[in-house]
RNA sequence: GGAGGUGUCGCAUAGUGGCCUAGUGCGCCCGCCUGCUAAGCGGGUUGAGGGUAAUCCCCUCUCGCGGGUUCAAAUCCCGCCACCUCCGCCA
């Protein structure tokens, strides 16, 4: 949610806001109409409520046919309360439905347009040159039905398309890129959590998981669950309706969840491999901040991101995502899109948000500060989505006997192994 | 899943239909007093929204959440949620 005052004193720029996204400015003005009706309808109100209790003082203090004539007259006062009550309940309803709907006001720094607007801002390491190496690359189905690394027909078999087993070195693999993440997190402030992947609708909405990408979630109907996506989800509500003290301000936390999504309108792209599934596992950075700070953290954010690709040896570039590809709650996002020999192209495995106050307004997260309570700032940024990370070590560390040499930073992790070998 | 209990201001508590504009204590903040500290004295101390451009002022809402009864609800009724105790089930 954006801010009102903002709103009500600059149309304009939340009007110019929506067409660099791609949208129609119309919403502005249907907002702003529901806020007329919705204040006046206080107004209304208050104004009833104010006559009505003072005139029960009198009722309490007045005995005989006095108290008597006073109850009939309060009587159809009520009456009026009620009504005022009701319309007040519609207009509030029908301002916040609105309110729900607007996306948060992209950057102006953001590139106008939709997903293929987005501008390169660099390029770190070179992919790659299999020609000069002597060989022509495996993709990463192969390589991992070479190393036993996964199962996708049986994970087809018991689940469906998109779902998988990380089976031996894989899913050691996996372990070690989660203990590395979460221990690098930790370290550079980043408290370890492992949150719910189940939420209520709140944690959902608050998040702005439910408008656009709505046709993306698992939804469990019986019990009003939601299955996240992200554990952005999780841990934006974690502080809902909490007031933060500004000492205890930025909060960094890291999270290991699984990620559930439908995919949904994405069906034959990515079908081959464990790239683009249904579920997966993943470590999330989150921060609250200020609003005043939130720029500052995305870039680190980003920083934190580039340099764990680097520890990856994984050659990447980043880009700033443009307005229209944004999504609900995003006023700016780069992604860390990593080389994948076999695609010939870069491929998003980490994403950083600046939600900005959008997910704080909706969430009730605020701090305390010197001139009073305001809303916070949310930001997060993947730490490492294992099945994406997964593909890229593979493909860009594979070599010519079909073995993958495993990054020294990994190593460790990996019981020292130094490559990871096909088995027989 | 079943039975019972609890939910009031940061914490602890009072309040069982109208003098509740929710009292008191503790904590915290400001001031006074004071060699210093403590004590003592005085004042303040939820959040949201509206009137306003406004940190002043006025008003409305806020006693877990949502409905209902009533002229009037912290208080009575219904539903939900959370927590506690026990039973069942389970990793």
């Amino acid at each position: 949610m954006i801010d009102l005052r903002t709103l009500r004193d600059h149309p304009e720029q939340a009007r110019d806001a929506q067409r660099r996204r791609g949208l129609s400015p119309d919403l502005i003005d249907e907002i702003l109409a529901a806020d007329e009706a919705r204040r006046a309808s206080i107004v209304a109100f208050e104004r009833l409520r104010a006559e009505q209790k003072s005139l029960g003082v009198q009722v309490a203090q007045t005995q005989g046919e006095d108290r008597a004539a006073l109850l009939a007259s309060t009587k159809t006062l009520a009456q009026r309360v009620k009504a005022a009550d009701t319309v007040q309940g519609e207009a509030e309803a029908t301002f916040y439905e609105s309110m729900l709907q607007l996306p948060n006001l992209a950057s102006p720094e953001a590139p106008a347009g939709s997903e293929d607007d987005f501008v390169v801002l660099e390029h770190v390491g070179e992919p790659r040159n299999f020609k000069a190496d002597g060989f022509e690359p495996l993709d990463h189905v192969e390589l991992g039905k070479r190393l036993g690394a996964f199962d996708i027909e049986r994970g087809a078999k018991v689940s469906g398309a998109r779902f998988y087993y990380l089976t031996g070195v894989g899913a050691m693999l996996e372990l070690a890129l989660v203990q590395m993440a979460m221990e690098r997190a930790q370290s550079s402030g980043f408290t370890p959590m492992i949150p719910p992947a189940l939420v209520k609708p709140r944690a959902m909405e608050g998040t702005g998981f439910l408008g656009q990408a709505a046709a993306d979630v698992y939804h469990l109907a019986d019990d009003d669950f939601y299955l996240v996506g992200t554990s952005e989800v999780p841990l934006a509500a974690y502080h809902s309706d909490e007031i933060l003290e500004m000492a205890t301000l930025p909060r960094r936390y890291a999270a290991f969840s699984p990620c559930y999504r439908k995919e949904a309108g994405s069906y034959g792209k990515d079908t081959r491999g464990i790239f683009r599934v249904h579920w997966f596992d993943k470590v999330e950075l989150f921060t609250y901040t200020t609003l005043e700070e939130s720029y500052a953290e995305h870039r680190r954010l980003l920083q934190w991101e580039k340099e764990w690709l680097e520890l990856l040896e994984l050659p990447f570039r980043v880009i700033d995502v443009a307005a229209g590809d944004l999504g609900l709650s995003a006023a700016r996002k780069f992604d860390c899109e990593a080389w994948i020999p076999t695609q010939g192209k870069y491929r998003e495995l980490t994403s950083t948000s600046n939600c900005t106050e959008f997910q704080a307004r909706r969430l009730g997260i605020r701090g305390r500060f010197e001139t009073g309570v305001r809303s916070l700032a949310t930001l997060n940024g993947t730490a490492c989505a294992m099945t994406r990370t997964i593909v890229a070590l593979l493909e860009n560390h594979q070599q010519p006997d079909g073995s993958v040499r495993v990054p020294a930073v990994l190593q460790p992790y990996l019981q020292g192994r130094e490559t990871l070998v096909p088995i027989a």
